[in-house]
DNA sequence: TCAATTATGTATCTTTTGATACCTTCTCGG
DNA sequence: CCGAGAAGGTATCAAAAGATACATAATTGA
């Protein structure tokens, strides 16, 4: 195990003294199983993790239907969370461990106060508020304008990428739930992707060539 | 002309008395008219407005394409000005003032700085990046699971009541633009929500019923 | 080991949306 | 007043995506 001063430096934001000391006095670091959730819908949030390694996936429930908001990658944390606790709201929306991972994890009343005092930290705050806009308006330009096949790659691709290896585990059904549409369709894309030799389809996983 | 000090309480944000007393001394008041860039894109920031009242329009250009962000309407500001003032970036987006409009201009320099003095401000900034990203996530929705001729008498409504008028001044072109999809879809669509009795079409507006 | 469950393959049909083409009507400047 | 351009109407065809139905293969647990 990792000491947690050398965690801090990991992460790479954070470059005031005195807000690492901090870091190190009041935040924990937790480890989430595969499955695990980290944040669960409906709860108020006590701690705002800032993961170190692994990846989590962050999603709505809407009307029956799951919605994809984002993954929170190494250095990142998840702004459903961060914005609960700044109105001290319940959170919107659940967070679960897609495969092992660290998370230093920030007490609310840290979140507000360190914003005032370190200005790497009020940054972070506000980057991460940025880019999940942008990235969130990435995705709406791509179901307005890309047609399914081409997001059903990117989305493969993107996941391959983000969990370093080539084989995304998860079923057709869960893929068209991810970029909303049904089974069938999905099935039907990846059948032709197979034979373009741009993917190789498992039971339960699909490995990207 | 109202004095600045009912503007202030007009908004109705901002209770600290000496929060109130900067944007007095250090803001202007502007007035813009229709069509008026407010901000224009690729530029960087100066001033980042609060709007009092009419309704500027926030979008971006890519690929030839507009692409609508969002509209503000009093009391609310442009969360991608005050988001590149952050970083001192240019704007990635334009905003131009669909009806004449005031508004209070805050010197980038004063974002930051009321950030770490004001708590109502800092508030402020948060609930402006919180409040876009639902919005936009409201709209991803419906993109991705309504119909457009759902979406299209949504937005019609919606600008209605923004404007406070009944008479919607777009052309079916435009409205196209901003829903993504092509004139003819639109002028369908219409054709058959004024057989329905939902709307009036008239040359250059669009009256909903 | 075998039935139930889950995952996947595939054909058929329908609906929605997009593309194209062509026409009419309105507006506005000269 | 006239002609160009903008706005709108509508028909026809094609493509994309969804719905339904049914079949097969893998996995799992009693």
């Amino acid at each position: 195990m990792i000491p947690f001063s050398d965690v801090i430096k990991r992460i790479g934001l954070f470059h005031e003294p005195r807000l690492r000391e901090e870091i190190l006095e009041h935040c924990g670091l937790q480890t989430f199983e595969k499955s695990d959730v980290v944040v669960r819908e409906g709860q108020f949030v006590k701690v705002v993790p800032i993961v170190v390694s692994g990846l989590l996936r962050v999603y709505q429930t809407r009307e029956e239907r799951e919605i994809l908001l984002y993954h929170v990658e190494p250095s990142q944390t998840c702004m459903m969370s961060l914005s609960a606790c700044f109105f001290n709201n319940k959170s919107p929306s659940q967070a679960v461990a897609k495969e092992k991972t660290e998370a230093i994890t920030v007490p609310t009343k840290y979140v507000t106060q360190w914003q005032k005092e370190y200005s790497s930290w009020n940054e972070f705050v506000i980057r991460t508020f940025r880019n999940r806009y942008d990235e969130l308006l990435d995705t709406l330009e791509s179901i307005a304008f890309e047609h399914i096949d081409k997001r059903t790659l990117e989305y493969l691709k993107s996941m391959a990428s983000k969990q370093q290896s080539k084989e995304v585990e998860i079923s057709h059904q869960q893929l068209a739930n991810e970029l909303g549409t049904t089974r069938v369709v999905i099935s039907r894309i990846l059948k032709h992707f197979e034979m373009d030799q741009l993917v190789k389809l498992h039971r339960g996983f699909i490995k990207v060539l």
